[in-house]
DNA sequence: TTGAAAGCGGTACCAT
DNA sequence: ATGGTACCGCTTTCAA
């Protein structure tokens, strides 16, 4: 089978330390023994072990990843990122997928973290209290959702709702719907709170519909809700929901942007594919993605344990056709 | 720090070899002794290692699952499905995106090996040489790509392609446009030879457009490399491809499907979001998903070695407002 | 600079 | 049914 560090010692002629040495730390082996290792470890395609090492080392160079729901246009961006980061740093990835399950999440967590370095939790489901937990165990990192002084990688949200309220007052609108994702999600309850207090500072009237499912059926749902509200924009928890709202408006006979402007937030490919195009709030998924892994490997390191106060990655709104004047 | 089989060993008061057996073959214990140790356990919180037991048994519990991107919507479907059925196996999943680079897909590939039991190659671009060394050195099951008599599971392209040409002969098409993916990919490959021989024998004019990206930016080049093959008809080697026609014939005032019917290949949710919505070749992921792991498992455990012969996935053709009669 | 040996946390064989 | 013990492949003291 596979070559060891003993064949490779063998061929070489020396100790297993010394081939030990000789691949961690070049320096400390005299060049010729240093030559004689590599000679044997190219003959023989030698690799080692990441599992023994692992045992021996307590490291497995191997951190984990949990998503709610890979199938969710807006994870994938930022898992491609981290994957590509941790690969520069040597690292593996163990993509874990909770289905949107807080009880999945954390059983997940518990099984992998034997495994694993540590952790980033991509917009946790779990509670607060479990996630604390979790930290008191092993590394973790949270993207999308802060808790209390926890490491976490948040976007702007506050200020990609000023844009998209400050895009549409600009328009002349004066009354907007915000169309609400999951109660649970903390995503959501950040917009949320912004669009409260963005509309009063705009003076813009504010009428909250939902909450529906982040999803297109959500979306489609909501529409109805938007629909006797008698605004004249919507802004969307997520572009899911927006792609939804587009479709019903469509087939209620609800011109968009003539009688009804239309916001999302993620920008997911699909939003530039519409027609009318969904406009959006977009936020540096790769950025996150890589800050992510960033973070989680100072934390590895021992450097920066704080970590907790990072300044959240800007968003950016996107205008498409969605939006126009206030009819 | 965690506790290790040995502090579960000492606080029942029995050897190591008897929490091990209690905990992976309760009924080679006696009753009391079993108690005993699992009492430990739940007071400790214990979890045995993965590695450790990795490193003794040869079995890390973990399988290699390897896409070209994560970010194409077809993926995620399969990613989930084998996700999930990995979690009923008890398996973890480690998933790794090659960023559609053959070379990057072989690195990933003999870094992991001595991280996972065995490999889902999902599409992959290896050459055939490749893959079969991969497959001397650890299970491995291919997912949409067959080479020899490796272990494989696939969709069946031709009754696709034969289901979307009997449907366009059928609205009076009689000349009809392939628009090809990338030369590389196996699958274009198999589709594009189900296009000529089906049209052969259904007496169709086939005119064979690209090769060119697969993503909507290629279906945006290939629109016009169609356009100036004047066919009522076009069937595209995937969605994001028809997706791109579908934007660049709107762009250039042809339309859809008055002018020209649209057929694509894997049925991403997109597909269905546009309008016109483009009609499609579905293909069951959460199957393949569900193979592929299963059929891993299979090899795992040595059980039915060869393997090589599944017959294919069915496809089926799902018509939307992408399809029309005739011009 | 090098080698011997003691773990790391389990599993599994062999006595008892 | 149970305990003792030799590994699994590698890292890391500790001496030499």
């Amino acid at each position: 089978m596979a070559a060891t560090i003993k064949d490779v010692a063998r061929l070489a002629g020396v100790s297993q330390s010394s081939v030990s040495r000789a691949l961690a730390a070049p320096e400390r082996v005299r060049p010729e023994t240093r030559e004689r290792v590599e000679r044997a470890v190219a003959r023989l395609g030698y690799h080692p072990s990441r599992i023994a090492r692992g045992l021996s080392t307590g490291r497995t160079g191997t951190i984990g990843f949990v998503v709610p729901d890979i199938a969710n246009p807006f994870f994938p961006g930022i898992v491609k990122a981290a994957q590509r980061r941790s690969r520069e740093f040597g690292l593996s990835v163990l993509l874990a997928d909770s289905d949107e399950d807080p009880a999945i999440e954390m059983d997940l967590i518990r099984t992998l973290t034997k495994q694993v370095d540590g952790f980033v939790l991509c917009a946790p489901r779990a509670g607060d209290d479990d996630l604390r937990a979790v930290c008191d165990d092993i590394p973790v990192v949270l993207l999308n959702r802060r808790v209390g002084q926890l490491p976490s990688i948040i976007f702007d949200n506050a200020d990609g709702v000023r844009q998209a309220l400050a895009h549409l007052a600009a328009l002349g609108h004066r009354r907007v719907a915000y169309v609400a994702g999951p109660r649970t999600s903390w995503v959501n309850r950040e917009r949320l709170r912004a669009v409260r207090s963005v509309a009063a500072a705009m003076r813009l009237e504010v009428v909250e519909a939902g909450n529906v499912s982040p999803d297109f059926e959500g979306g489609v749902a909501g529409a109805d809700l938007v629909l006797a509200a008698s605004v004249t924009a919507v802004i969307a928890y997520n572009d899911m929901i927006g792609l939804g709202l587009i479709s019903r408006f469509g087939a209620r006979g609800v011109r968009v942007p003539d009688d009804v402007s239309i916001i999302g937030f993620d920008d997911i490919p699909a939003s530039a594919l519409v027609s009318p195009a969904l406009s959006t709030v977009s936020q540096p998924k790769d950025r996150c993605g890589r800050a992510g892994i960033d973070l989680l490997t100072d934390l590895l390191n021992e450097r920066g344990r704080a970590g907790g106060a990072r300044t959240p990655l800007p968003t950016r709104l996107i205008v498409r056709a969605s939006t126009g004047p206030v009819p």
